[in-house]
DNA sequence: ACGTGTATTGAGACAAGGTATCTTTATCTC
DNA sequence: GAGATAAAGATACCTTGTCTCAATACACGT
């Protein structure tokens, strides 16, 4: 059985870090690359019913782990799961529709790192996300309530 | 049976919306005021063992919607309860011990606007988190390692 | 102080998301 | 192709919650 991969990268980069390239990873990788928006681990379980659910999440860690997936949460903390496409980025989440956007802004970068250096110690990392009610869903729906606790900009 | 609160504005708070003070509600909130760090779920169910599962995790919802205790997750995802001290703020969370701080920043929060203003649509809230190792946990251990993927300031 | 309506509790089943274990299978290397 | 070993599949289990429903306890009017 072969699986064509548009994007072999991704399993370069596995074998690279000394894993195998398997058939349930190219499967699970090609399902990924076609997905433009975020994606939960039961979402691929339904998509793959052949594989085994260990092995999808057991293959989400190992992606995720090499950088080459990002975890985030939706704005009541459900996890979800986007393909990166760029090196350090956040995202911009769509509670509506679910899609998922990248960004990136040094000026927040460096307010943090100066955050960081005033309670002291060593930062060793840090999390945006930005929820938004994205263009086309904010035409359509009536514009998207808060949680009247979430941090509104 | 008498339970002392310290800080009663949190139930008067709870009352004002129309709750009623009962008692698990009571030694619930005193609880929570007897701590500085973040706190799991568990942790007040292994405390207070004569409180049902159910009720805690009611509660713990209910204070969270009322503002008086912010949700917030850990590098790895586990989640994590706080009180609340200021009105908008975002959290500082030590990867070593755990311990919670608060902080604001005004020039993200614009930062963000604007990032939300690009993107089209609106915005609907934001989430930041700033993993450190904070200044005891720092000189104690080696300087922590970050796990390669989370975004380093 | 005392009923009474209703919010709340407790117990336990259930659900989502994920990990551990253990045997079998598939890859990679030679 | 054979052999060592990584990985898969099945399944049990764990954590963090939520739902249901009968029993209880508040708060309010009198």
């Amino acid at each position: 059985m072969t699986i064509e991969v548009r994007n072999p990268n991704i399993l370069a980069a596995l074998e690279n870090q000394g894993y195998r390239s398997t058939l349930p990873r190219r499967e699970i990788v090609e399902n990924l690359e076609n997905r433009s928006d975020g994606f939960t681990a039961e979402d691929l379980v339904r998509d793959l019913p052949h594989i085994g659910r260990a092995t999808i999440f057991r293959t989400i860690k190992l992606l995720h782990e090499a950088g080459i997936i990002c975890k985030l949460s939706l704005i009541n903390g459900e996890p979800r799961y986007s393909l990166a496409h760029a090196e350090h980025h956040h995202h911009t989440i769509c509670v509506d529709c679910g899609a998922v956007g990248e960004f990136h802004a040094g000026t927040v970068e460096r307010v943090l790192r100066l955050i960081g250096s005033e309670v002291g110690g060593s930062i060793v990392g840090h999390r945006i996300e930005l929820y938004i009610s994205c263009a086309e869903c904010s035409r359509l729906n009536r514009p998207a309530p808060t949680d009247g606790h979430t941090h509104v900009a």
